[in-house]
DNA sequence: AGTACTGTAGCATACGTATGCAAATCTGAT
DNA sequence: ATCAGATTTGCATACGTATGCTACAGTACT
């Protein structure tokens, strides 16, 4: 290797003529170095393009100021914007995002590298990943933070160390059912989310409560996975059948577009005249005029925000490392992919905007 | 702090009865190590739960497996799916991806943090970096990849190292134009990405050239810079003064889904009668059955394995580190945005699915 | 039995930075 | 000028792994 050998503390120190702890310390903040030496030793660095090496820094601070990202896919838009603003939001904290994808099929192999790289800290945003990973985690001393998911308390004997951020789901699947409910619809479904997902529970048992305490029930369920092909599939089977839904709830805006496109477009079926839609996530394309969906939608800004809190706090080395759970509220947006209390067809309320 | 402290090759090799060296080699394939002495290093490194601190080996080899991607935004489906795909083969190959934002201002003093973390590669998928940081990667030794966009040669005095991975975006404009000039569109009329993207100087060259070559000229040309709300401005500039364009190609589908609900919803003009719409990228949404836009189609998954491959290559020791510049082919997605050739208004010729 | 060779094991050190500790310097008051 | 106290400096070592080098054991051949 004939690597132009990079220039290093010791380089600079030799320059500046101060001692390599002298460069360390000017690089350190609230390290104990005088005005002086600090000046020489900026300079020096500066004129040998000098900049610290954060993988040796890493090695013996024992922080490496990256936090692991673990996803399942970016195709929900949902994910995107999560992405970016924790990144830049960690970003201003000097710290730093390393993606892991889960490969699906459990084993999730690849996700173990994960603990090779002294993470301070993992989010995990994907339905897919065994709670084992969480577990590995925590055993590591690694603060975990389930982001848009709850660990299931119930199935798991071991206390589960991993906290949480969540919507309020409950509530949200509340807002939707009672929107629904206030605008006159008699027959409403439901296409849910996976099974295995609390998102998915907590939604829908909102929404089942809220049926039934209004003397209502579940018009129908149908099993959407999350997924664009197998939402469209749901929506073919809520009308092929005689007494179609007059409503829909669909468990989050990724399937709820796909479900509007199959409705109106494979079905002949007119949004909101003969079925109404709601979603939830107010993902970016739910506020496009060919959808203009109505929606509960997360903040994902607060979302993004409680995370990193966690995370920061956790990652004091002073810290107790207490599972929190976080709960973010939810605010319904209403467009007009639903008809609305008080005009059946004629419909003009309109909310374009709203905090991301 | 009293951190657990994390279980170090010294203790397996305590435990296995071997030296340190012995373990590492163990876990280095293709090491001088005895099958019996690796199958006893193994078994107590599973039994101690070991894992090689990937920070440590960084430090020793010089290698740290990380590849920055550098992004200006993920709004734009395209980078989503560039940023997954690409992220997942770097994980086959036991590289990871280490996000940086830029921040839009031209400063960018966060991605020059980006150089402590000793990464084996950077991928800049941004166009709001500045060349000087491609420009500090390669003086630092490390191979820079630019995705859909290539250093300008010209401006540059400096022999820029940096490689890149485009599309053939001139020959991508041609495609879009002979398209439309062979649907009978006479005024054809161009919304631009930004002034300063390679990949829009190249793509409106194409369309230029084909419309001269054909004795046409562009109807209009307005700025759209890769943003939604500037695209949905620039097609209501479009439709606000008379002789409005019987045609418009959009320099990326992400502008040309604003395009299209602008003209339809705020301006009442059909899509592809009154107006045909062209787009570049195919991007998930483009395919939706509200869009149905027709678009010149990038190869994400061609341009990734590019990129993957210009990486491996460069990552080598004994690499010589040359420049290296693919382009990669495109191909016309014909759905029902713009009017074909035979037909002028009954249209049914859909592409639906493709390689992505 | 002796020689040459091959394959393994362990020792020692390097990678670049941070930091405890003791020594050195400075500050200001007497 | 002296000294206590505060501040700053440099030395030495730790962080966890990889690897060049030497030493040694085993094999095969003369």
């Amino acid at each position: 290797m004939k690597e132009p050998r990079a220039v290093t503390s010791i380089d600079v120190a030799r320059r500046a003529g101060v001692s390599q702890s002298a460069v360390s310390r000017a690089f350190t903040p609230g390290a104990a170095v005088s005005a002086l030496t600090r000046e020489k030793v900026i300079r020096a660095a500066h004129e040998l393009a000098y900049r610290p090496n954060a993988i040796a820094r890493t090695l013996s601070t024992r922080r490496s100021r990256i936090v692991g990202l673990v996803l399942s896919s970016l195709d929900n838009q949902l994910y995107p914007l999560v992405t970016e603003q924790l990144s830049r939001e960690l970003q201003t904290h000097g710290l730093h995002v390393m993606l892991f994808f889960s490969d699906g099929r459990g084993v999730d192999s690849a996700l173990t590298e994960l603990l090779a790289y002294q993470l301070d800290g993992v989010v995990i945003a994907s339905a897919t990943v065994s709670s084992k990973l969480a577990e590995e985690c925590s055993r590591a001393g690694i603060p975990v933070v389930m982001f848009n998911r709850s660990a299931d308390h119930s199935a798991n004997a071991t206390s589960d160390n991993a906290s949480s951020v969540t919507s309020d789901n409950c509530e949200a699947g509340r807002m939707a059912a009672r929107f629904l409910i206030a605008g006159g619809h008699q027959r409403i479904a439901y296409i849910a989310g996976r099974e295995d997902s609390s998102t998915n529970r907590d939604r829908e048992r909102g929404i089942v409560e809220t049926l039934r305490d209004a003397g209502m029930t579940l018009h129908r369920r149908v099993l959407g996975n999350y997924d664009r092909a197998d939402a469209a599939e749901a929506a073919r089977a809520l009308v092929s059948v005689g007494d179609p839904p007059d409503a829909v709830i669909v468990a989050s805006d990724h399937m709820a577009l796909a479900v509007m496109d199959t409705l109106r477009f494979e079905c002949a079926v007119r949004i909101p005249e003969d079925m109404s839609v709601v979603g939830f996530d107010d993902v970016p394309a739910s506020s496009w005029p060919s959808y203009q969906l109505t929606t509960v939608a997360q903040s994902v800004g607060s979302m993004v925000r409680s995370t990193l809190s966690v995370l920061l706090d956790q990652m004091e080395p002073s810290s107790e490392r207490v599972r929190r759970d976080v709960v973010v509220g939810c605010r319904l947006v209403v467009r007009t992919s639903a008809r609305l209390a008080l005009q059946a067809t004629a419909i003009e309320q309109r909310v374009m905007g709203g905090e991301r």
